[in-house]
DNA sequence: CTGAAAGCGCTTACAG
DNA sequence: CTGAAAGCGCTTACAG
């Protein structure tokens, strides 16, 4: 029972008996163009009748349109990244679906592919707009966009007229090192991504103000920066490496994100630790796995999901034209404690 | 330095002194329509002074495409669901990219809406395709979508006509129930996804065939069906609620994903089960956390990434017109041995 | 070898 | 209140 060759806005036209223009009025509740009840009432019936519905992409050349918002997003390493990204995925989801719009997923293996990837969405207009994550210093992407697609950028930016939905995460990182403090840690070690990353300075600044505050050493010898991005493995190895090169070995470790905190419990598992009694481990995200690692973690929920939708909405609203302020949010974190950190005993 | 408005074909062909027909066969590399060389030579000069690029929607309402293919995916629960949909996805992006179509997430709570997601798309011709997942009996999305929409199955269908690609599952369970009764178990239990799920009922029923090749009942009381679908919140309540059942516990347990799993390792702790001394557990898919796990998951990988790869690949075929066969891919999955199920000391 | 014209399916001034 | 026409930016027969 195929449908026979799909309806246009002319069939429906020519069964009410009335202009395509008239049909296109009712549709779009137009009232620019003003259209009799009765008529209105036909044109509907036959629109249900037919079952027609307009095309998104002739809609969509006649308004400029896409209806489509790209977010990027690393697809590398493989295993793949944090769960992070997901939940960034689920909460864009929820606003393009809000306003009927579409997301697509610009999917990239290296910062050379994203950069490539935004030109071609840019000089294709494949989007409407595009969602960044993690903005580095110097970001060759922003200088590509800027003037030519709407953008939001998730993380912090130098540049105060770019968009941005971003977490506190000097407070963060802040927040759980003093927790660390106030367990009797002095101790503290962080596995981050380069520093290049504004997430990454942005946590170790805090790492660093709670330390100061508390009259305690920064020791440039308790950080280690993974080499890579986020994942267990990577985080193995930056923990391992670390608990090989002190002599003195930490009694606690912040990790950037649960992945990596993950591998810094496998690490510390093979150099003889015990999670929480010889080190406590604390982690960011709250990933799903992590409520339910042994021992479950104590992590730093970001509220992904959140951020991601705002950063969306906002989006959104630019692209339609919409004066947007403001032009920065932050959306709070939250310490969950669990087993990792030896505060519950 | 913001470009000026964009630049379309008719100011190609002007400046390059041609017709714009001329211009879009250069570009098409169409050469239905002879260009001289020197023509051709001049049109992409100007094409390259101009960075002019076709705009994707109007390529596409000429031709009727949209160059995007949907990906109907469950977003709930919240903590997200299994890894196995972002392998997936990764997978699918490769197939798209490497044809340069585009990916769109269609996201959705539940089957209610699954089914208008799927119904709007094509209405509006949102998508030229779609990969669905995890079918189920009498599944209402593929009448929906049937010469309608050209779509392909990740799982097993009833229907011959559908294009599908799957694991073998029923092997699959086979082989990770075989190893279990090999190492010297005799009580397995099973938790699995609701049956009507055909991914469930194929794995039950590879369980089923390894007791009874191997002389061991079959016994209906060590399966347990979870509340739901994946996670490991939804494998914990199961699994629980299978030991406070069982008179006799089991001495392994097989899961349906990691995830599962997962859960399955916190309720066997809280129940004062040692994983794997007192109890085996192996999962499905190997997903990232499962070798980082403690102990670290026995499990059967699966290619998600492969399989949507495929998937894809396929429904491109499809959708340019192509014949493609065979219409059902089988992609083999593999058993990875880990602590958890006892068999590594 | 190249161009003029039609048309994909819509929406939007504009005229009546 | 309604319709005829133009046009979004392309590609594709068709004519010359």
């Amino acid at each position: 029972m195929k449908s026979k060759a799909t309806v246009t806005i002319r069939d429906v036209a020519k069964v009410a008996g009335v202009s395509v223009a008239t049909v296109s009025s009712v549709l779009n509740e137009n009232y620019h163009t003003r259209v009799s009840a009765e008529t209105r009432k036909r044109v509907l019936q036959v629109v249900q009748e037919l079952g027609y519905r307009p095309r998104r992409v002739a809609q969509g050349l006649r308004k400029g349109m896409t209806y489509l918002i790209g977010l990027a997003i690393p697809l590398q390493p493989d295993p793949p990244l944090s769960p992070f990204f997901y939940d960034a995925v689920a909460g864009a989801l929820k606003a393009t679906k809000e306003k009927g719009w579409m997301l697509s997923i610009l999917g990239f293996k290296d910062r050379t592919e994203e950069l490539a990837l935004l030109q071609k969405a840019v000089s294709q207009r494949l989007v409407d707009g595009v969602l960044l994550f993690d903005p580095q210093e110097n970001d060759p992407r922003l200088p590509l966009l800027k003037g030519n697609l709407p953008f939001v950028v998730l993380g912090r930016t130098d540049d105060p007229e770019i968009y941005t939905v971003d977490n506190d995460n000097v407070e963060a990182a802040k927040l759980a090192t003093q927790h660390l403090i106030r367990l009797g840690h002095k101790r503290i070690a962080f596995v981050h991504i380069p520093l290049s990353y504004f997430t990454a300075k942005d946590r170790v600044e805090g790492y660093r103000q709670a330390l100061m505050e508390a009259g305690l050493p920064f020791r440039k010898e308790l950080l280690v920066e993974v080499k890579g991005y986020y994942g267990a493995e990577v985080g193995y190895h930056a923990f391992l490496s670390l608990l090989e090169r002190l002599k003195e070995p930490p009694t606690a470790v912040l990790a950037m994100d649960d992945t990596l905190a993950l591998g810094c419990l496998q690490a510390a598992a093979e150099k003889g630790f015990k999670v929480p009694d010889d080190l406590a481990v604390i982690g960011f995200n709250d990933s799903a796995f992590s409520a339910h690692c042994e021992p479950p973690l104590t992590t730093v929920r970001i509220f992904a999901d959140t951020l991601a939708f705002y950063a969306a909405d906002m989006l959104l609203r630019l692209i339609q034209g919409e004066v947007v302020i403001p032009s920065r949010i932050t959306v709070p974190t939250q310490l969950i404690v669990r087993k990792s950190c030896g505060a519950m005993r």
